[in-house]
DNA sequence: CTGAAAGCGCTAACAG
DNA sequence: CTGTTAGCGCTTTCAG
C-alpha cells in the first residue's frame, strides 16, 4: 500500500529542459549539451546539470526531438488478425527487436478490413512513423500499401508486389523437414492429412512432403494429399478414412497441430498405438495443443517470433538507408516429441 | 502487380502546412484554419485549401500538433505476458475502443519483468502518452505503478493500490454462474476440479462455486475443491480420483476449459456420457478448445476484450478530467454449448 | 566552455 | 475574413 501524502492529482505541467537549465543555472543550450553528453561542456556543469536533472526526473520531450529530427523514432505494427494466434509470436518478436532500438512500437489491428487498413496507415503517417511492419492474418500475399514515405516490411502474409520486402516461413521446406523426420524415423507408408487447400499454407506444405517423398523414392499412402479444413474434426473423419483404405499406413503428417489432434483422437479408438504403430507429425508447434496431447506431439515450428525479430531488424536497416526487396523465407524447425519416436 | 515507374527511393520531405499555404495562396494560419473547419474562413478558400491539401496528400504533422497541445493523442498498452492468451482479447478490445477516440496505442511488452516495466514507463512518459493501461498476466494483484504525471487503469490484474483504478473479470461471480447453471439444469451432485491454489483466479471461482452451493442446499461432492494443476493432465487425473470415490456425481465444474477437456477425456474413458451422466462447465471460453471437444463445451467466458473496451474508455474519461479509483468487477457470462445440455 | 538565436510544423491570439 | 506574431520543447549553429 503506498502512502497517500502526495498532492490530489498533480497536475504539474511536465518538467522541461527549460526547468532543468534555471534549476542549475545554466542555459537551456548548455543544459541540452549537458545531458547528450555533447563533449563542449565542463565536467563539473556537466554533473550539476545531470544531478538536477535527475532530482526534477525530467524526461526530454519525444514530440519535441522528433519534430527538431524529422524522425520519431517509432514504427508502426499494422496487424489484421490480432486475435488469431499467428499473428502474435510475430508481433512480440517485432516489439522486442524493435524496443532494442530504444524505438517505439505502435499497435493497430485493422482486422482484416482494407479500409480500416487505409486508416491507421494514414494515421501512422500523420504520426510520423520512421517504417512499417504489415503482419498478414494467413500466408496468402496480400496487396501492397504501394509507394509509401517510410520503408515497410511484410510478415508472414508476403505483399503481392517483389518490388517490397516480404519475410515468410518457409512452408514448402516445412514441409519436406516434416517428411525427411519420419523417413529418418525409420517410416516408410506416409500419409498427409491437411486443411483447407485455398490456402498457401496448406498446399506449400503439402508441395514440401510430396517433394521429400518423392526424392525418397517413397509412395504418398492413398495417392494424394488429404485436404480439408482446419480443425480436429477433419483430422478425425480422414484419419477414419484413411485406415479404412490403408490400413498399411506408418506415419501421419498433419498440416496443423489441431488436425493432429483429431488425428491422435481417431488412432487411440482405432486402438492403433501412437509412436509404435504410426508416428504423427504436425505443424505450428502450438504449445497448448502439442504438449497437451497423449502422446505429446512432434511439430514443425514456423518460428514466427524469429520472423518479427527479423522483419524489425529489416526494417531498422532500411530506416538507416539498406533496403532490400523480394522475398526472404525463413527455415522452420522441428520440435521433436513423443509422437514421432523411433520404434524399437 | 503495381508499376514501377516512381522515383526509386522518394526521398521527399513529407508535404507540411506550409506547402499547402503556398500553393494555395494563403498564409499558414489561413491554411491551418480551412482544414480545422474553423468558421472565419470564406467558404471558397476553405475549399481550395481543401482541395490543395488533398492534391499534395498532406498529413498533418502529428508530433508538432502534440508539442502544441501539450498531449499525444497517444496512450500507452502495457502489458507483461503478450504470449498469454488472456492479455490479448483485453489488449483487443482497449486498442479497439482507443481507435474509435482517434487515439493511437504504444504497445509494450515487459514480460513480467519489473526492471524492463520501469524503463517501458520511461519511454511511454517521455513520448508524452496521455494515459497508461496497464494488462497483468494473471488475475492477482500487481504491486501499483505509484503516482504518474498520467493517468493508469490497471486490467485483468488489479493494482495493489486501492488508490489506483484497476478493472479485473468477477471471477467470484462467474463461479457462482456455473454452478448456477448446472443447478439449473437439473444437477445436484456438483464437484469442482481447478486449478492452482495459488492464483486468484482459483481461489476466487472457488469461493463463488462453493457459495452457490450452499445458497441451494447443496454439497459439494468430495467436500472440498480440488486445486490442483491448469492443465489437461490434472482434469484427467483429477476425475479419475473422484469417480473412485464418488460414482454419484452428476455435474463437474472445471476451473478452466483445458482442464475440462481432461476432465472429458478420462469421463470418455470411463464411459460415462456427458451430458447424459455427467455435466461439464468450464471457464474461459477459449473456442479453440471449447469448440473443438466432444461435446462441445460449456463454458464461463470473462469478456475480456470487454474488459479491455471498458478500460480504454476509463482512462479516456480520466483523460478528459473524470478519475475514478478502486476496482470495479466486470460480470462473466455463460456460453452454453453441449456439455450441460438438461437431460431428457 | 557558455549562451543567444533560429527553427522543426503547427495553432491561437491579435491585428488589420 | 485574412495575415502577422508568438511559442510549444528541443537541438544546433554561431558568437562571445
Amino acid at each position: 500500500m503506498a502512502p497517500k501524502d502526495v498532492d490530489p492529482v498533480p497536475i504539474l505541467r511536465a518538467v522541461t529542459l527549460t526547468d532543468v537549465a534555471k534549476a542549475a543555472g545554466v542555459s537551456v543550450a548548455t543544459a541540452s549539451k549537458a545531458l547528450n553528453g555533447r563533449d563542449q561542456v565542463k565536467a563539473e556543469t556537466r554533473d550539476r546539470v545531470h544531478r538536477v536533472a535527475e532530482k526534477l526526473s525530467f524526461q526530454p520531450n519525444a514530440l519535441a526531438r522528433g519534430l527538431l529530427a524529422g524522425r520519431s523514432g517509432t514504427v508502426g505494427l499494422l496487424t489484421n488478425d490480432l486475435e488469431g494466434r499467428f499473428s502474435i509470436p510475430v508481433l512480440m518478436g517485432a516489439e522486442d527487436a524493435v524496443g532494442a532500438d530504444r524505438m517505439s512500437v505502435f499497435l493497430c489491428d485493422a482486422r482484416g478490413d482494407s479500409i480500416r487498413e487505409q486508416y491507421h496507415v494514414q494515421a501512422l503517417l500523420s504520426r510520423r512513423v520512421d517504417g512499417l511492419i504489415v503482419v498478414g492474418s494467413s500466408t496468402d500475399a496480400r496487396p501492397s500499401l504501394g509507394e509509401l514515405p517510410v520503408p515497410v516490411v511484410y510478415a508472414y502474409a508476403p505483399s503481392e508486389n517483389p518490388d517490397d520486402l516480404s519475410l515468410i516461413s518457409d512452408n514448402v521446406g516445412g514441409g519436406r523437414l516434416a517428411a525427411e523426420h519420419l523417413i529418418r524415423s525409420g517410416r516408410t507408408r506416409i500419409a498427409h492429412i491437411t486443411g483447407d487447400p485455398t490456402y498457401a499454407a496448406a498446399r506449400d506444405r503439402a508441395t514440401g512432403v510430396t517433394a521429400a517423398l518423392e526424392d525418397a523414392g517413397l509412395p504418398l499412402v492413398g495417392d494424394r494429399v488429404m485436404f480439408g479444413e482446419w480443425n480436429e474434426g477433419w483430422g478425425r473423419g480422414a484419419t477414419r478414412m484413411l485406415f479404412a483404405n490403408h490400413p498399411e499406413i506408418d506415419a501421419i503428417v498433419a498440416g496443423s497441430d489441431q488436425i493432429a489432434r483429431g488425428v491422435l483422437d481417431s488412432l487411440h479408438e482405432l486402438d492403433v498405438g501412437v509412436p509404435r504403430d504410426v508416428a504423427v507429425i504436425s505443424f505450428d508447434n502450438w504449445a497448448i495443443l502439442a504438449t497437451n496431447s497423449r502422446p505429446q506431439l512432434t511439430s514443425v515450428d514456423l518460428r514466427l517470433e524469429q520472423l518479427g525479430r527479423l522483419a524489425a531488424q529489416r526494417l531498422l536497416e532500411a530506416i538507416g538507408g539498406t533496403r532490400h526487396s523480394g522475398v526472404e523465407a525463413l527455415a522452420c524447425r522441428v520440435v521433436t516429441r513423443e509422437s514421432t519416436m523411433p520404434v524399437g
